[in-house]
DNA sequence: ATCTATTCATAACC
DNA sequence: TGGTTATGAATAGAT
């Protein structure tokens, strides 16, 4: 800190106060990071001066404390009951399941090999190999179906344009016949008017006919969306 | 220190060892300062992954222990019932973590994929393919300091034929030189005798000796006898 | 165990 | 209690 201190009672009770709250945490987190740097099973009991109780244990105080009367004396405490050394057997029984299972899962990953002979590793390698083949097929099943899912609603969308095109041409020519009717039977009008407006009229019908067209592309495409972002219509115009 | 670490179990165990004499030492030195400048009273408990007991209490740690346990527990009464429900929370913790490592487990090995999406299958596809790198390597090592060792042992070997059959051509020589001269000194005998037991007798010879050459070959080859059941004095003759 | 370059914790101050 | 900064401590990596 901003300055050395001798390590001796601090004095002053709001000091001494902010000091506990911050080297408390710091010593938390030393022991927390310890546990799991090292696989250490750690137990930390702190009571402030106040007698308010902070804590931190790897695994399970109890089994911390436990761990240690063990450790320090052959006797661990006549007074436990059946049932708490039944389940205290079960917790241990699992502990130990669970510690295999994390040792084979290692070794899946490919770390901590060094415990196993030429064998061992060929039968690793050929699980981890048939293992590989079942993933990758499982994933070309999903992308395959996403194409096919996308080609057919490009498919659809660009059958749906097909048809939008061939009623604008009709719409445009029954227009272009009314304009001339309209031109012959009165003198003069807004001729130019008419027709220059028929062309964005059209392409509004188009884009809001492709809309709720894409609106539920199913669940295999929501998984990747980012590989379709241009969006259906460009799809659309693809397939032409 | 010389880098930043990330709060990770390290891999390799010596590192780990000496991390953990480094830091244990450090928290020890903090919880005992966190107790002299605040007046607190600390229990620390280590237990390292080789099972070695440290620990710093500012009392005892049987009075933290007790100070600890009478904190926990409101009611002394319900003591047994309270510890019961412990464990078996204890028990349904470790069975969930079992669980959860089952699952990924299984999904290591190519099974249950059907909840994963392209992404996760991704993600697992890219760490078998790095496991299987890592375990390809580890079995390569290895069978190549086989080879080199089956190598080495060939060569003596080879060298120790070589020796011996020069010996065998100077003893025969010798030999014959004597059957000469007892030839030549007597006027008759079992010549012949002498001198067609001449070729068993060396062979005899050249087998004894090629035995005790090759009795240990190391652990390496233990693994995988049957690759090269042909055996030592093969491999001699084939470098020849 | 010893040595440094760094990162980290934290004392003092707000 | 929570944030900032200058400084001393802790420690990662190397020897």
């Amino acid at each position: 800190g901003r300055g050395k201190i001798v390590i001796r009672r601090i004095d002053n009770s709001t000091n001494r106060q902010v000091t506990f709250s911050k080297r408390r945490g710091g010593l938390l987190k030393k022991a927390k990071e310890l546990s799991i740097l090292c696989d250490a099973e750690v137990g930390l009991v702190v009571f402030s001066s106040t007698g308010r109780l902070h804590e931190f244990s790897s695994t399970n105080m109890k089994a911390v404390i436990d761990r240690y009367t063990k450790a320090k004396e052959e006797q661990p405490g006549v007074n436990a009951t059946s049932e708490i050394k039944l389940w205290q057997r079960e917790a241990a029984s699992l502990r130990q399941q669970l510690h295999d299972l994390q040792e084979s899962h290692k070794q899946l990953m490919g770390e901590e090999l060094s415990s196993l002979g030429v064998r061992d590793l060929q039968g690793l390698e050929n699980r981890l190999e048939m293992s590989l083949r079942s993933i990758k097929t499982r994933k070309d099943n999903l992308l395959r179906s996403e194409i096919e899912e996308l080609h057919r609603k490009g498919s659809l969308i660009h059958q749906e344009n097909t048809e939008l095109c061939r009623r604008l041409n009709i719409m445009s020519q029954q227009k272009m016949e009314l304009s001339r009717k309209l031109q012959s039977c009165e003198s003069g009008g807004a001729t130019d008017a008419n027709k220059s407006s028929s062309t964005p009229f059209s392409f509004r019908i188009v884009q809001d006919a492709n809309i709720p067209a894409n609106l539920e592309l199913s669940q295999a495409q929501q998984n990747e969306q980012e590989h379709s972002e241009t969006g259906a219509p460009a799809l659309g115009l693809q397939l032409s």
